[in-house]
DNA sequence: TAGTCGTCCCTAATAGCATTAGGCAACTAA
DNA sequence: TTAGTTGCCTAATGCTATTAGGGACGACTA
């Protein structure tokens, strides 16, 4: 039949834009091979099975993160680099939200790099903070698990209960950070 | 054949096992049958459907968290309660990670009041800090934020790129939280 | 005690998904 | 032009969810 051109990369794409649309969950070697007008069974010369589709979705969309975050902080300290990375982070979420559901997969098998740079990154944020090891990696498992935790409760709907703004309570809680950044607590 | 007496109760809490033993995700009417001993469509007499299965246990998830969380919090109040309750919830995720999962599904078609009871819980939490609202229920999520962000990042396995323990970092993320709630910072 | 009825589980069927094996045709290079 | 590789196909297996209809068991009833 027709050619296509697929390739991994191209599936991969593809993949997470599906993931956006309806749900990384439901990403399925089917409903991709349905968007590139072949069957299933042609997907598995470029993809091993849907669990390496899965993890190149993660991969990608981890890096791309990474580079929000990385143009975030481009020229920032202090405070602006906090609600910078952090809106950046956010925004990320709420823009793909397949694509950030895939970065929560087992990252096992995903210590390609592409976490830690995203660990780095985190750190990078905590410049004009100085705070001494160890509690700078405290400080930067705080940050993501709040980041992270916020967006993925907000997702869920976690937040629908009171009528109080999620923009205001997230921006409060960004000064919080701030606050507890700028003065941590000593052990 | 046998009778073997199932009922919505039996098939919910067998089913939470379940999920603690092999994952949320893999908790299927398939599996669940197989451990009654009884056919998959058997179990269609008691649950609508998988999705109706699946929120079954997040309701009971749901409500054993917030028992866990009442009992830490009894007779507790300030920094006391804040790591007694975190470490109720942080916990109950780790003894319990298949019905940990269950509560982050979307939440729309649980407000039965599991959630309610539970957001609560995270505000009698807040005795003895003072807050006034609207601040209270900004630090109630952000609390929740980073206890779920904090479990999450950590089951799927986000901290393990450096040496420093796990244990300490929440530690001090407890103490962290405890001085920003002592000093939460103006609007 | 015998009959009736509803409940519970079964079998059978349809349909969607993942995955592998083997075939054929199209593009590529000699 | 021909040989070989590559890409997509068909076919098959086995798992899953779910519905429809049947039979047996237990409980109430006469």
């Amino acid at each position: 039949m027709a050619r296509v051109g697929i390739t991994a990369e191209r599936l991969t794409r593809a993949a997470a834009d599906l993931a956006d649309e309806i749900g990384f969950q439901n990403v399925t070697v089917s409903a991709l091979a349905r968007g590139f007008g072949v069957k299933p069974a042609a997907l598995y010369a470029h993809i091993k099975d849907v669990q390496d589709l899965r993890i190149r979705v993660a991969v990608l969309a981890l890096a791309e993160l990474a580079d929000r975050a990385a143009a975030a902080l481009a020229g920032r300290d202090g405070k602006d680099a906090l609600v910078a990375f952090a809106n950046a982070y956010r925004d990320y979420a709420k823009e793909h939200p397949g694509r950030y559901a895939a970065t929560q997969v087992e990252l096992e098998m995903v210590d390609t790099g592409a976490g830690i740079r995203h660990s780095e990154m985190t750190r990078a944020l905590l410049r004009g903070y100085d705070l001494p090891e160890p509690d700078q990696t405290d400080a930067v498992r705080m940050l993501h698990s709040t980041f992270h935790g916020y967006v993925s409760l907000e997702r869920v709907g976690g937040f629908r209960r009171h009528p109080r703004e999620v923009e205001a309570s997230w921006s409060r809680t960004l000064d919080a950070l701030d606050a507890v950044l700028r003065n941590w607590p000593p052990a």
